[in-house]
Parts: structure tokens; C-alpha cells; sequence
DNA sequence: ATTGATTTATGACGATTGTCATAAACAGGA
DNA sequence: TCCTGTTTATGACAATCGTCATAAATCAAT
């Protein structure tokens, strides 16, 4: 009785999410002030409850509720990258790496961060060779 | 009147097309075999062919029919981590690299391939900023 | 031509998601 | 208390997706 796939959330339901990560706790009006777009109302109420019934939202017991992401942008973000990693990419991640870094304009705090993840990276392999007797 | 939210691929779908990324053009037989798990051949038929609908499978005209993916692997890859940095990340990208390389063991091979990317990213900032006059 | 096997076409059904309209509840002021 | 604006609860409907069962069409070997 494992779990089921494991689902990635959906665009619509990335949008409810969105608001809530960036404008905190908000009451449904608020979320609604926010939204940017037109939308309906009840719309939003809809999506917010469906997404409180699956866990990822919490809502207040208070009146207005105030409702807030029960899941970080971060972990949003790993899972669904484990995911891509996983079922689009077979398991390799390299090719997602270079697509990252590559056509893209890089500052040079991004260069040193880079090479610092680099220079972990290495070191962590060096490490665990020596661990298991290897040069 | 632009594109609706450009939707990713159901899990369901990509493991359609994960079938005909590893076997080539197959035929719905020969998809059903090498399918894995159990599962219904209409089943697998109707995937099949909503998936033509969308024109992310061809279907020949003969018979039996063959089918084949109409993207490729890197295509719905590349595709899927946009969407990932720009909606869920909000179009940060470094916290994906960092996630992606960190928290893995990488083969000395990985980590020289991570070596001239950066370095290519290097050179590239550094050109840019030649052009424009800096230094 | 008949028949048994293979391949296709259709039609269905439930769950999820996106979109709302209506209606019911409640709260604050006149 | 009664009215009005706000907040919630419900119910609906269409599209998509995953799952198949049936049935129709076609092929291949008698």
C-alpha cells in the first residue's frame, strides 16, 4: 500500500501558492486583492479550500480565516526537481545542470557560488575515496 | 490571445513517452510488452492516442500503427525545468544547481564536466563584459 | 470464403482541476 | 432588532486524465 506517483501540484494550484508565499498569511479577500489577474471570487475560495483538504494550505479558525502555505517554496521546489530528475531525465541530473548554468548570464557572485559548490563537491568525493581505501 | 498556462506532462504521460524514448517507434503491442507493470491494453491504447491528439506522439499510418515521440527527452526536460524555475522558484535558479549538486556523489568525471562549465560561464561574463566597456 | 487472432475504434466512469453562481451565516451599525 | 456588507458553504459544469470493456474492422491461414 505504498504511496501512489507522487504528484507534482499544478500550475493553478503553483499560483494559489505563490501568493501565499509572498503576501504571508492572508483572508480570502486579500488573496483575492492580490491575485493580479481577474479572477472569481469563489474561484479563489475553491482552490485555497481544495489545497487546505490535501494538507498544503493551512487555514485559521478564525473569521476572516487567514490561510498560509503549509509547504515552503523550497520544498516545492526539491521535490519537484527529484521529480524531473527521476521521470523526465532517467536518473541524470547533469544535463540539468548545464542547462541551468549555461545560456544564462551569470554574475560573479553566482560564478564564486558556483565554484564553491564545485570545490564541495570535489572535496566530498575525495573524502569518502579515502574513506574506502581508495587513491 | 497567447497560449493558455503551458502545461507540463502527467506522470501518466511521460511514462508513455518513457516507453518510446527507451524502445523507439513501437508498436501498441510491442508498448504494451514492454510497458512493465500490469496494466490494460486499451489502456495503454488510449494514452497512446491522446497523446497524438496533442502531437506529442506520432502515429504512422500503417498497420499495425507505430508510434513515436515527437519530443525528446531534453525537450520536455529543458521545457519542465523553465517552468520549475519560473514558477516555482520564481526565477531563481541557484538554489536548483546548489540542490542538484550538493547532496550526491559525483564521479570525477561529473565534477570536470562541473569544472568547464563554469569555467565556460566564466569566460562568457567576462566577454560580456568586455563588450560593454567594463572591466 | 470462413474463422480465429490482431488491431482499432468507441463509449464509459470516476477523480481532479479550474471556473463560478447561489445561498446561507454572521457581524456591525442605524 | 433589522438591514447590509462580508465571509463561508454548497452545488454545478466542463475539460483532462487514468482505467477499461465492448465492439468493429482487418489480416492471415485454412
Amino acid at each position: 500500500m505504498s504511496k501512489t506517483q507522487p504528484s507534482r501540484l499544478s500550475a493553478g494550484e503553483l499560483e494559489v501558492l505563490d501568493v501565499l508565499w509572498r503576501h504571508g498569511p492572508v483572508s480570502l479577500s486579500e488573496a483575492h486583492e492580490q491575485w493580479g489577474k481577474p479572477i472569481g471570487y469563489t474561484t479563489i475560495q475553491t482552490r485555497l479550500n481544495r489545497l487546505v483538504d490535501k494538507g498544503i494550505v493551512k487555514k485559521s479558525k478564525d473569521r476572516p480565516a487567514c490561510y498560509s502555505a503549509a509547504v515552503s517554496r523550497d520544498q516545492v521546489s526539491q521535490q519537484d526537481l527529484k521529480l524531473l530528475v527521476d521521470r523526465v531525465n532517467d536518473g541524470s541530473f547533469m544535463p540539468l545542470v548545464v542547462h541551468l548554468v549555461g545560456g544564462r548570464k551569470l554574475s560573479s557572485a553566482e560564478i564564486e557560488e558556483l565554484k564553491t559548490i564545485v570545490a564541495e563537491a570535489e572535496n566530498n568525493a575525495k573524502a569518502s575515496n579515502k574513506k574506502r581505501g581508495k587513491r
